[in-house]
DNA sequence: CAGAATCCGCTGGGATACTG
DNA sequence: CAGTATCCCAGCGGATTCTG
């Protein structure tokens, strides 16, 4: 059989941690604001609208969710549908790949929002250390 | 007793979702590419010293190692001791805040090099479905 | 060694106006 | 409604030089 095969199964070679490697790229990619949010957003209120997502992704220009929404479709992370009707209806949702992501980004939102009260007095202490007495 | 005060404990009202609001900003700033490697980095790894993150993060420009490992102590999620010697030593740490960050900043680097081929063949989907033929 | 300071190109991203 | 196109500016971020 061809079981002794040296084939590269668990070794990926990815490595965000190299210069030039795509899964950087990427990482940049899905850790983006408005990433975040756009995903954190379809997981918890599914199918959405363009307008729907403006409107809820409080001060996210129209230029900003497009491009978003954009790469995390090319990323094939969302899906979008159009509806052919006479105001066109554009949809937009998590594709299963896009799912995945929803434990791990949720995870770092709510994190955010745990723990900003400690980083905030962090800042203060910071801030207070040696700041602006000179 | 006072358990029925209506302490307003489970909702802090911090929402990433709306404009302005300090978490968005530091989801922001922990999504950030750097900050997600030199996180990573200092789990991995332990206490590190300037030089050695700047190696291991390879591409980093010491502008932004700097700027990054400022941003992160002033959050509270890094500690940095100066060593005084002929030349001077600096070491840089994850303090127990940084720490509680590891698990989810974790996992959102393995998912993208789990990830990285589906979304590789996704984008080339994407990109022949009808790109340039005009 | 660990930065601070400077220069500067590039693009991220907002505001606005236009289209199908 | 769901974008696209254009203008434009701030600041991100790289390269380089200087310092304690």
């Amino acid at each position: 059989m061809a079981t002794d095969k040296a084939v590269t199964r668990t070794t990926p070679s990815w490595d965000p941690y190299e210069r030039g490697c795509p899964s950087r790229d990427l990482l940049d990619r899905i850790g983006d604001k408005w990433s975040i949010l756009v995903l954190g957003e379809l997981g918890k209120q599914g199918p959405s609208r363009f307008t729907q997502l403006r409107n809820r992704l409080s001060g996210v220009s129209e230029k900003m969710l497009t491009q978003t929404l954009r790469a995390l479709e090319r990323d094939g992370l969302v899906w979008r549908t159009v509806h052919p009707a006479v105001p066109v209806r554009v949809e937009y949702g998590l594709t299963s790949l896009g799912e995945t992501l929803r434990v791990p980004l949720k995870a770092l939102t709510e994190w955010s929002v745990q723990h900003l009260p400690e980083v905030l007095t962090a800042q203060d202490a910071y801030d207070n250390r040696d700041g602006q007495t000179g």
